[in-house]
DNA sequence: ACCAAAGTTTAGCATAGGCTAAGTTATATG
DNA sequence: CATATAACTTAGCCTATGCTAAACTTTGGT
């Protein structure tokens, strides 16, 4: 037995954190995917397969199996050898991600981080910032001349 | 073909903020756990496997498994059914990742969020947050009196 | 000193997310 | 219009991180 048992305390409460970190990690590449598949078609029409493994910096291979997984979660659509498409879902998801990580990332540069971090640290925090600490960040721009 | 492939905006750089984030979530793990063990260490003398997965809300296995992975990075020693000890290294890591979330958590706090956003939020970002950035939370902090 | 309860470990399974190598399809160009 | 090259897919591998169920130690209480 443990030396002093008494007065644990909320370890149902901290765990919660961590909990809301996992859910987070799995939800993250599908934001990833999403965010850079809309960019591609806003960019150049359309998104392929070896644009978003570069971009990414992952094998091409990786992207086709997680592609798959998106079109099981009905994010986009896809026909073999064809570009991709993202469905209404993946679209909002994408637009979420998009407002996101645009305010996470004004928001580091208004603290006074440079561009290169900012960009660099945004892709990271992005997905775990809540609404609340979202909407924090959004009246600090708003104070500091976002 | 893909219809415009001339001039492809850095691909190169921009795969370099998403391989910092895969680099970054397979550290978070091994951060997670030194951190929490070394505060069990200090709260109750002793840190074991079940409080461990209490906290963390994981099975008491997945623990196991986990603490086998750190003891070969040598983060922590471990004796079969005996509590679980630090290495220096492990004691660098976790004093380093205390004062990497304190930073964050007060940082979330004086933005204005509430003390619960902060706890969990931090949980997250902690792990994303560059030195760069941590600085400049810190004269953030330093401005608005934390 | 023993036994039951609590804690720890092992075994076996699943999924996610990486990789390389080899095969298949589309297309751009000679 | 044939074919080389680029793009895509499949197959098969690996590690990390989760789980449950079953086996094994430790230890506290009678």
């Amino acid at each position: 037995m443990a030396l002093a048992t008494k007065k644990i305390p909320s370890a149902k409460l901290r765990s919660a954190a961590f909990k809301r970190v996992r859910a987070d990690h799995s939800a993250e590449l599908a934001g990833d995917y999403v965010e850079m598949i809309a960019d591609l078609i806003d960019e150049r029409g359309e998104a392929r397969c070896t644009d978003i493994a570069m971009r990414l910096g992952v094998a091409n291979a990786t992207v086709v199996k997680t592609l798959k997984r998106l079109q099981s979660a009905e994010l986009i659509t896809q026909e073999p050898y064809r570009a991709i498409f993202l469905t209404v879902e993946g679209w909002k998801m994408a637009e979420d991600g998009r407002r996101k990580h645009a305010i996470v990332e004004k928001f580091l540069l208004a603290l006074g981080v440079s561009q290169e971090t900012a960009r660099i640290d945004s892709e990271g925090i992005e997905h775990h910032v809540s609404t609340d600490t979202l909407r924090a960040m959004g009246k600090f721009l708003a104070r500091n001349g976002g």
